[in-house]
DNA sequence: TTCACAATTCCATAATTTGGAATAATATTA
DNA sequence: TAATATTATTCCAAATTATGGAATTGTGAA
């Protein structure tokens, strides 16, 4: 008999999902597995739960209302499994190795690493951050986070969240210089730029409809966002950043957002490691706690 | 990685046990699959849940605490698959052949059916009341239920409860002759018996260290135990009675239990179905309805 | 000191799970 | 309208996991 337990996990992806193979995506297995766990809870509850097709599924109204409630026994039973601290067994000795993008690195990465090292200080975190495409097998990294496509089955890769790309800049520019009205606009405005590493020239900037713009002359520009993003608070230019770095400067009212109405789809976030095998214990606690702590937002 | 509702409940069921091959059995498994469970909650935990040694076990006081909300979360997710009455789909139609002792199908087994029957209508329940030996596989019983031993790796065999038997007597009988003093006693006392279809001769008495005595001569006799109960009621006799059929009696005081200090130890009732394969939905259904109802006691 | 019994470990076998490949269905695009 | 791309589903061979018998070890009772 199927793992129930996986079975509602898999179940409740599914209806958090516009299609079984994202929901598949997201839980690192393939999306025969969701068809089968869903086919089997349908079958042991004696109810449709999905309308599907091969072009879109559908929560049933009794699947949602399962789906409520199956989520929240679902989280009742994985606390039994997280809460406790572990005796400090040699699985969990050793090094993890991790990278990421450096401002998700700075601002949502290192408080999640902190807390899982108050509570396991017997782990050895190796974290790289690099805006440089970094490739978890050949850089011998245990656990990567990415901006941008998956689309590499040599790893289990989970969504985190998805990542938004603002434009901003400070109130005292926008009061000097006024606010763009278009894409075009951004030609005639200060604007600072983001210096890709592994070329040597600036990101381009992406809007909807996937049209893109890239800075030729910049106020300031730097390989490092951090940098860029003090130069931006200080009414350096305008620029494009992502929403884990500019939010709480939006929140505290020291950035402001333009060009809001032709802001990207949001690019997705997502945390990897190589192909399952047998995976070491602290290699899946420390997966695991990210999933948890970087997916509530 | 092992099942972890599978790991709760096996985990929950020794906590309520006195030994690990007590849980084994009253769960149908191997003594060999409850350590394997506990060593692998013991490890994800972090902790100790049972002290042990080849000679008993003791749940230490995490594994307590543990015990508690893990049953309760398990309770919770066993619900989901569980509370809600299935479509009659043709798995839950089609007949069900369970076989069980008189006595206690009259007494217990009924209520529990006739509870099952108004949940599940469409179900077509044939029970079968023997006190002959029935085997499963040859007689075609679906599910059968059994005083004494199991040990017969043929069957997937959960213990229900235990099975004290008594000897007992009306108490206008006990004013006229006495009550027995020793098993000996019972030689010179007006007993009644029951007939084993099998062989036509009278059931042995069972009592502690494996003592036995056979009634010769007595006041009634019958294969049929209801009636026997009758008789005794009527002060006919002193009986045997399982304590199923004696306990409401007893209750009321229209029964009296004698020779208490040598009754024998309990004896294991029994669930049992034929080894595990493609079992269909509705079997599963009675299966585990009686096992949660019959085992309250 | 011996014995009976149960926890644990090991290992061969059985059962289950898995994902690639194939098929069928469906919305989108040319 | 036909072709294409994508996804749900099914099938099947391979991989992985679960299982219980046998053996070992430990422990309380006789």
């Amino acid at each position: 008999m199927l793992n129930r337990l996986e079975m509602l996990r898999i179940f409740c992806t599914a209806a958090e999902s516009r299609s079984f193979k994202e929901a598949a995506n997201r839980l690192g297995i393939s999306p025969q597995a969701v068809t089968r766990a869903v086919k089997e809870l349908e079958r042991l509850q004696g109810e449709l739960l999905f309308h599907r097709n091969t072009r879109h599924i559908q929560v049933t109204l009794v699947g949602e209302k399962f789906a409520v409630i199956a989520k929240e026994r679902l989280r009742a039973v994985d606390e039994l499994f997280q809460t406790s601290v572990p005796n400090s067994g040699n699985e969990l000795q050793g090094r993890v190795r991790i990278a990421a993008p450096v401002g998700f690195g700075h601002k949502c990465l290192m408080p999640a690493l902190l807390e899982l090292s108050t509570i396991h200080p017997q782990l050895d975190i190796d974290l790289t951050l690099s805006d440089e495409r970094v490739d978890v097998v050949d850089e011998k990294i245990d656990i990567g986070i990415r901006i941008g496509f998956m689309r590499d089955s040599r790893f289990i890769a989970r969504q985190l969240t998805k990542i938004n790309m603002y434009v901003v800049a400070s109130p005292d520019l926008i009061n000097r210089v006024g606010r763009p009205a278009s894409i075009e606009d951004l030609n005639h405005l200060p604007v600072t730029g983001l210096v890709d590493c592994n070329t040597g020239k600036l990101w381009p900037w992406v809007f909807s409809m996937d049209r893109q713009w890239t800075p030729s002359i910049t106020r300031f520009r730097s390989a490092d966002a951090e940098a860029e993003l003090m130069g931006v608070q200080n009414g350096l230019g305008f620029a494009q950043i992502p929403d884990f770095s500019a939010q709480d400067l939006l929140r505290q009212e020291k950035l402001v957002r333009v060009l809001e109405e032709v802001e990207p789809v949001p690019w997705d976030l997502y945390i990897y490691r190589p192909q399952r095998g047998p995976v070491p214990q602290r290699i899946r606690l420390v997966f695991d706690h990210l999933v948890s702590r970087l997916s509530v937002r």
